[in-house]
DNA sequence: ACTTTATTTCAATTATTCTTGTAATATTGA
DNA sequence: TCAATATTACAAGAATAATTGAAATAAAGT
């Protein structure tokens, strides 16, 4: 069930700038409810052509949902691709010496599976 | 102790692209014993002053350490400053909602002190 | 000292991404 | 239907990043 390279390089990129790292960390905090484009545009100030480009971005990646709600479009936070993302990461650490994981205090690693 | 954004923006940065993010797995998987910039060049069947040109990157975004050895450069994942990433990407995370994490499944979410 | 090996640096080219402005689309309310 | 609002699409220029090749540095072995 691990992500494709493709994806987790996709993810990486929308959040490889200031811009859509400041739209993610507003959408994380906002949790279910997400933000329509106007309010994050209004809270980035910034353009909202330009917001929408980055949220294009975004989206496309997975990075973040879009929903229409009439002539609102309200983008969320995808929490779970970014569980599997940061599982990608990690996916193999240290392989063959777990020992070697609790002192580098990867959470993967802290799993009881690590190492197998 | 959070992160600079434009710390974690260069984080991503050296994360968003398919060289990189091979090379970085490759450094997880190894472990402390990391590896060394010819090795890397060798595993990845390119130029090594190639592989140098994102080691670099990848080490001033500070995503790996870098410790000289004799005419060997070793390159290691810097595990510590992951987790440093990942808990500035999930801070404040559905703030003041707490009950909504554990069915978003965030990690962050599932601590007991989510919510404060 | 000389040669080989490991790695980096620099310069040039190509490729990609960001930003801005303007125009288009589509939903809502009068 | 008409006007206003929310958002996206497109195009052009500016800014960054990636790749390649050639040369430089620096340690190791002879």
């Amino acid at each position: 069930m691990s992500l494709e390279k493709e994806t987790a390089v996709k993810l990486f990129e929308a959040l490889a700038s200031g811009v859509r790292l400041d739209i993610y960390r507003l959408l994380v905090r906002q949790g279910h409810e997400g933000m329509v484009a106007g309010q994050i545009a209004a809270n980035m100030d910034l353009p909202a052509n330009n917001v929408s480009f980055h949220l294009k971005g975004m989206s496309h990646a997975g990075l973040v949902t879009v929903a229409q709600e009439g002539r609102y479009q309200r983008y969320r936070a995808n929490l779970a691709l970014m569980q599997q993302l940061l599982a990608y990461l990690t996916d193999e650490c240290c392989a063959g010496q777990p020992q070697q994981c609790p002192e580098l205090a990867l959470p993967c690693c802290a799993a009881p599976d690590c190492g197998e």
